[in-house]
DNA sequence: ACGATAGATGAACGCGCATTCATATGAACC
DNA sequence: GGTTCATATGAATGCGCGTTCATCTATCGT
């Protein structure tokens, strides 16, 4: 993939090759982070943050079709940055895990300089 | 958009309307984790969390040809996730915020259970 | 000044993925 | 059992964006 090789510090190559996080432990990070970075999914996490909430209510929320919300709460079930209560027919998302919560704190204050 | 309204709890939507993230500092929240959750772009991140380098070097090290390396530190420059020092011709990149180291460890252990 | 090397940038192709539409499941109430 | 309400899911469309190819700028050595 790589054209003819120009490389000025090969020994500095060897050494970040070796200590690098790589493989398949970098992509699931960033299948993580793609979960989360999409506007609507971060605007769910936003939401969940403060408090469970049903479908419905997420989708009078962030106006829009209760589809398209159920198909984002889907992406992140299956990420496990979401969790489900079922009462009923209603079915309650919150967050699963506090390191979303730190990531987004983090996020939120980069952004703010 | 939103079709037939069908909220159950309308307390609970005005209350987290009021107190959620959103608008502007969503979208900047959103667009800055978009940059680093592209994989390319996230090994970068995990390269020159060891140390800075320059683009040459960071090219042998992912495999990629030139012109992808230096495009995709072009989306991260304009995002202030890196920063560039030039040295005769050559540039050295490497991380300019601490914010990055945060939210890359955080995902590194959230993806490691 | 000229060639060589390091990097940047513009344009275009191609794919991943979010939204939409339509339909399906599943629980509650009669 | 059938209807209604809350949510889920499959298929199809459309567009954002990462990669590639080609070209351009800039800096060093001679």
């Amino acid at each position: 993939m790589a054209n003819h090789s120009c490389t000025i510090h090969p020994d500095v190559v060897d050494d970040v090759t070796k200590r690098m996080v790589r493989g398949e432990t970098l992509n699931k990070m960033s299948a993580f982070l793609k979960v989360v970075a999409d506007p609507t999914r971060l605007s769910i996490v936003s939401a969940l943050l403060i408090r469970e909430m049903c479908v419905c209510d997420l989708a009078k929320l962030l106006n829009m079709e209760h589809s398209a919300v159920s198909h984002q709460l889907a992406v992140l079930r299956r990420n496990d940055v979401v969790k489900v209560r079922a009462d009923g027919k209603v079915k309650y998302y919150s967050l699963s895990d506090e390191h979303i919560n730190t990531v987004f704190s983090v996020t939120f204050m980069h952004v703010n300089e």
